[in-house]
DNA sequence: CTAACCTTGTGACCTTTGTCACTAAATGTT
DNA sequence: AACATTTAGTGACAAAGGTCACAAGGTTAG
C-alpha cells in the first residue's frame, strides 16, 4: 500500500485528486493538506511515502515544501505537480531533490503510474518536459528579474526605481536589456514571456 | 441518475473530479472535454442533464459555453467552476442563465451537493460570494474590455487598432477611459486590476 | 599593476502612451 | 423632424518608455 499526502490549495481539486487516487487499491491517502505549511505540520504525526504536491499555494509554497521534506524525511520521496510547462520549476524541482514531476495537464493515469514507479526507486519526469528544460536557461540576471516582476504588476519606472534603490535611467536599462533578451516588444510582453517560462 | 458532462482543460483535475462524482451512486459522467469547443462537439451526440464547466480555458470559455448550452440545449442546466471568488464572472455567469456557481476553493461534498440540488430546479450560489458580487460592478464597456486585455498582454496600440479594426486614437481613448475608471495608474495597472476582479 | 570585467548611472534622442478638447456620423427617443 | 446619446475618430501636447553610446567606480585575474 502506497501511503501518499496531497497538498493543494483548492479543496474542490484536493478532494477531486484524493478521490482518483483512492480509486487505485495499491494507493491510500493518508492525508492532505491546503499548503505547504499545513503539510509541514500533519508530517511531525504522519508519514507517507509520497508527498504530492503543488507548486503555487500560499503560505509556502511547494518548491519550500520540498525543501523540507528532504532534509527532515529522508523516507519521504516528492511528487510535484503544477499548472504549467515552466521550465523554470523543473530545474528547481529537481535540485532540490524532487523524484517525479507531473503536469495537470497530464492524464489522470499518468499521475498513479508515476507515483508507483517513484516508490520502485525511479525518477519520473515527463520526457518533453526535461528536453524543454534543457532548451532555454533563464538569461535574465537578479536585477533584470526584480524589474521585471514590478514592470510586469504595473509600477512606473519611478516606483520601481525608488523600490530597488536605483536611479531611473538604470531601471531603464535593465529593462530594455530583458526585453532584448527575451525578444519581446515591451516590458509587459517581456514580463509576460519571463512569467510563463517560469522565470519570475 | 445524474447525467454530467465535465468540462476542464487541465486533464488531471478533469479526470479526478469525474473520478470524484463517479463515487456518488446517484451521479453519472457520461462525457468530458478539455475546452468549450470540444464540449459543443460532444453535445450533439451526448445530453447530459448537467454541464459542469471551468471558465478559464482556450478556444472556448465556460462562459461562452454557457450561452451555447442555454440557447441550444434548453434542457440542460450549466454549473459553473472556477478557481478565484471573481465578482465579475458570478455577474455574467447569472445573467447568461448559470444554475450554479461553484467554487474551486471549496470542499468536494460542497459540488456534489450542489449538483443535485440544481437537478431539482434549485439556483446554487455560494453566499458570501453572492454578497460580494452585489459590491462592485463591472464599469467597463465591451471595446474597453478588448482592448484592455490586448493590452495586457503586451500588444501595443497599433496592433490593438489593427485587432479591432478601430484607429489608433480611439485605442488610446478607450484604454485612457479604462485607466481612469479603474483607478489605474497606466494600462498594465488597469489589465492587471480588471483581470484580478473577473473583468477581463 | 593593469587590463578586463561588472554594476550603476547619465544624457541625448526618438517612440509610445496618456489626456483632453473637439468633430462627425450613427442611433435612439420623443 | 428635432433632440440627446452613443460610438468612432482627429490633433495636439505632455509624460513615460525604449535605445544607445559612453563614463565612473569597484572587483577580479593574469
Amino acid at each position: 500500500m502506497i501511503k501518499v499526502m496531497v497538498v493543494e490549495d483548492q479543496a474542490l481539486v484536493r478532494g477531486a485528486i484524493s478521490a482518483l487516487l483512492s480509486l487505485d487499491h495499491d494507493i491510500e491517502v493518508v492525508a492532505e493538506a491546503a499548503d505547504g505549511a499545513e503539510a509541514k505540520q500533519l508530517l511531525q504525526s504522519v508519514i507517507p511515502d509520497i508527498v504530492l504536491t503543488d507548486i503555487e499555494m500560499p503560505n509556502m509554497t511547494g518548491l519550500e515544501l520540498l525543501e523540507h521534506v528532504s532534509q527532515a524525511h529522508e523516507t519521504c520521496q516528492t511528487v510535484i505537480m503544477t499548472t504549467f510547462s515552466r521550465a523554470g520549476y523543473i530545474r528547481r524541482a529537481l535540485a532540490g531533490g524532487a523524484r517525479g514531476f507531473v503536469l495537470k495537464e497530464a492524464p489522470s493515469e499518468y499521475l498513479i503510474r508515476t507515483l508507483k514507479q517513484v516508490v520502485c526507486g525511479k525518477k519520473v519526469i515527463d520526457p518533453e518536459l526535461a528536453l524543454s528544460a534543457l532548451d532555454d536557461t533563464d538569461p535574465l540576471t537578479e536585477k533584470e528579474r526584480k524589474a521585471l516582476r514590478l514592470a510586469g504588476e504595473g509600477y512606473k519606472t519611478a516606483e520601481i526605481a525608488k523600490s530597488l534603490y536605483l536611479s531611473e535611467g538604470t531601471i531603464r536599462n535593465y529593462l530594455s536589456d530583458a526585453i532584448a533578451k527575451l525578444n519581446a516588444s515591451n516590458r509587459v510582453d517581456a514580463a509576460r514571456i519571463a512569467k510563463q517560462k517560469g522565470w519570475l
